[in-house]
DNA sequence: TTCATTTGCGACTGAATCGGTCTGATATGA
DNA sequence: TCATATCAGACCGATTCAGTCGCAAATGAA
């Protein structure tokens, strides 16, 4: 229905908590699932994919925790979710490679994917240190009609 | 995960069928099913969503069917995936009245609010009009980050 | 060295959603 | 009158999702 998952929520909850953490300490997952009343275990699990896909790195032992593997304004709202979820795919169909049995007929999806692609644009537009700042500027993003 | 359901995918796909069987005969849910090898059944429930929202007109009877309620132009993508999947909300935290117990603590809701505007708008951007043309305009669309 | 702390990873469960079907009612043109 | 349609809602199985648990491995601190 075209929803963010929660761990996806989460994870960008973690990450710009990071952001504005850095510099200092390592955060553990439980001390960021408790700052916001997120179970800590889950959190965990999120800030784990996020460590696999390079987005924070992971210090272990004792006083350890997570920190951001880059700049604030490097990392993008998609990263995090795609990290997280997978790719972001609006439908089953838009890749070539899909096993949509009606492809041949299908119509819709050519200006699907064109709709995916500006999503994917706004979503790569838009980053943690964009989410952490208080001014907004409007950015203007090319859709393909 | 981010993905539309299939349910809107097909409801596209019919719209855009009618859209291009426009002036001609109205167009049963069996006809249509069958032209893109779709279960009558469900294909007969999405359009019947569609007819309640108003997207669509039913006629009843022999020779029934379905025909578009207005101008392809003047439907957007997002009519007809709200339609019939209900609101298009990326959280389930972004309305006022959301039930996610650590709104006043939550970092992201604003900024991801913002993101789900820049959604709407590339959504209701896109015409069925657009999606059957052949050439493609670039419009840009709005992003405050 | 020892140990508490913390990450890493996979398996698991219960709940919710989703795709799809079935049944029966109602409308209507032929 | 009857075949053809839409309409509405209940229903089911499969998939996905949120969240949990257990155990291994790393590492800083005592």
């Amino acid at each position: 229905m075209f929803k963010l998952s929660k761990k996806a929520d989460y994870g960008l909850i973690a990450v710009k908590h990071l952001a504005m953490h850095r510099d200092q300490h390592a955060c553990s997952a439980t001390e960021i699932a408790e700052e916001y009343g997120i179970s800590t275990m889950l959190m965990a699990k999120v800030l784990q994919k996020l460590a696999r896909q390079r987005i924070v790195t992971a210090k272990h032992g004792a006083s350890g925790g997570y920190l951001l593997a880059k700049e604030p304004s490097q990392i993008t709202a998609l990263d995090v979710i795609s990290a997280i979820d997978g790719p972001v795919l609006i439908t089953s169909c838009v890749t070539n490679h899909g096993n949509c049995g009606a492809a041949d007929k299908c119509s819709v999806r050519e200006p699907l994917r064109r709709v995916n692609e500006s999503i994917l644009s706004v979503l790569s537009t838009v980053t943690i240190s964009h989410m952490s700042e208080e001014q907004h500027e409007s950015v203007l993003v090319e859709l393909q009609t």
